[in-house]
DNA sequence: TTGTAGGCGTTATCAA
DNA sequence: TTGATAACGCCTACAA
């Protein structure tokens, strides 16, 4: 079986007895053209089922109409969400999406920047990997004047732009909640604190225990990879501990579960033995119990407004944006897992 | 800022005084090419920065080495999963992937298709809609012979390969767990009935009753979005009943965990009053109390498959394939939510 | 083993 | 308002 002939602007152009010039015209709305010959020509196109060669197009415009997204896994809560919100502008924008996983290693996101560079993307969005520790490979977008923000997982630099929350001071009003629940002696599990998200929390919990007057222990603070099972594992050396925390602020929420359910199979009450809270407001956080006080982080919102920015800054032909950073919103979600009194 | 002179294959064939045709092969790996050459050709494209121009490249070849996934929302555990298995293959094997979400929206998934036709991906994977009643949109790739690969959310036709599992076996194995734990009056949740993955479960459900000599009662079916809220909206409705269920398998994990907690909430004793079992083995299902009795539906590995097939149909250049359908295993997953010996 | 040249489908410049 | 034509960067007969 071979397929079907494609049709071009020359067939229109051969059935209609006119230029592929005036074609192409009508075919892109230009005002100079009859509105008799456009309305012939749109019918035709209609009829033969013409599609417009978006190779050749860009070939000729040197715009892709393509996103490149660099994140470090998509099935998280949260990354899933931002990657919904992106598609949601994206698709009414009328731009197609390149999705890749770094799988937290350095070496797929740099090989991921080269394939998306190879693809010409017009613009690129980026969460981090763990071990991303310079940004040197996304100079060559910057030479090539193609915008790339990082989002959530960002870098302390003046090239790109920042769009992520305020994490030091959702950590510290979280943590100053746990407080106001005579909470003297607070856990920490951490990510990988090369990521600012998670250096920017830890900061935020310490400055709150300093305010307070509390001392931070060394041997309070634990650093994984932030998933159930790590979560569990910090549970166990907890009990291990001579003096148990009483309370525990995990860095994302599935961490902080995994930490909780491990716990209470210890017997471990919660919140009257230890107070918990998480980060992130997946689903999670309502199912289990108690229910986890964790921070709303508005993954949604964060994938339009990152996707939004940088369609703005490819149809303005400008990699540089007026502002350094954006910072959205986060809401502290008290629940039952911390809730002494 | 102007942005930097893009490099071709004319730049390097400059430089070296030789012809562009000896460039192109030599970067294509043709053998034609003295060794010697093509060593200096690939060390001056190396300094050069250069980069293959894929539009210029898909005009000529007719291919994009591009994937369309169109699917009714990324952000549920099992449908990023399958997303992750898809982009795990497709960056090995080099193709980028467009990602659009139809939100359970016949009109959105026929403007993805078009666009999808527009962007002349090389092959589709397509999750359907709830609304989708019959897939004529997906007509014109038939036509121009590229594979169109339906996976999950599949519909029955002999024009196209179906990924799925045996969702009547595993609904039939599930509930006859049910009935083994001693339940005679058992509830189903489900959903679109249009949808196969829906309507075999329920298929799968009936026989196993039938099987078992039990009644199926029409007041114990319900069928909704399947999300939280609706299950718990189910639960509220099931109290109402004079004669409540003594067992509910809701078609997914979300529905039956809103379900759950809010039969918990009102008292009931899950699984001594009511067993309860749900569908995909998402994360949920291991925080939940009880822990839910699901099946384990592997996301990744559908994501896998599907995108190698593909992929393959691809590069044997026919969009028909051998096989109707592809059939993965599942898995019967007994935990404490129906275990009532 | 290498080079010449035509063409893939568009857009854009210039002229009519 | 329309048309002729030259790119855009690459691949691939065909010729040398």
């Amino acid at each position: 079986m071979t397929s079907e002939k494609e049709v071009t602007i020359n067939d229109i152009a051969a059935k209609l007895g006119i230029s592929i010039a005036t074609v192409s015209r009508a075919l892109n709305d230009d005002t100079a053209v009859r509105p008799n010959t456009k309305k012939k020509i749109l019918e035709m196109a209609e009829s033969l089922n013409y599609r417009t060669n978006n190779f050749a197009k860009s070939l000729r415009v040197k715009q892709t109409k393509t996103i490149g997204v660099i994140i470090p896994k998509i099935n998280s809560h949260f990354m899933s969400s931002v990657i919904s919100g992106i598609e949601s502008i994206t698709t009414i924008e009328g731009y197609g999406l390149i999705i890749s996983q770094s799988a937290e290693s350095i070496e797929n996101e740099i090989r991921n920047t080269k394939t998306m560079f190879s693809n010409r993307v017009d613009g690129l969005l980026v969460s981090l990997s763990y071990e991303t520790a310079n940004i040197h490979h996304f100079e060559p977008f910057r030479k090539k004047n193609t915008p790339v923000i990082f989002f959530d997982r960002t870098f302390e630099t003046n090239d790109y732009l920042n769009i992520q929350i305020d994490n030091r001071k959702a950590a510290y009003k979280l943590t100053e909640h746990l407080i106001q629940q005579n909470c003297k002696r607070i856990a920490h599990i951490t990510g990988a604190l090369k990521r600012d998200v998670y250096n920017e929390r830890l900061i935020g919990f310490k400055a709150a225990l300093k305010d307070h007057k509390l001392k931070f222990h060394e041997e309070y603070l634990f650093s994984n990879k932030l998933n159930m099972d790590e979560g569990a594992e910090v549970a166990r050396k907890i009990l291990r501990l001579k003096q148990m925390p009483d309370a525990i602020f995990g860095a994302n929420d599935d961490c902080t579960v995994g930490c909780l359910l491990e716990l209470k199979k210890a017997g471990v009450k919660i919140p009257e033995d230890i107070a918990m809270a998480g980060f992130n407001n997946d689903p999670i956080t309502k199912v289990v119990e108690p229910n986890l006080t964790t921070v709303n982080y508005p993954g949604f919102d964060m994938g339009v407004i990152s996707a939004r920015t940088l369609i703005n800054s490819i149809k303005e032909k400008k990699a540089s944006f007026q502002e350094n950073s954006i910072i959205l919103n986060t809401e502290l979600i008290i629940r039952e897992s911390s809730r002494k009194t």
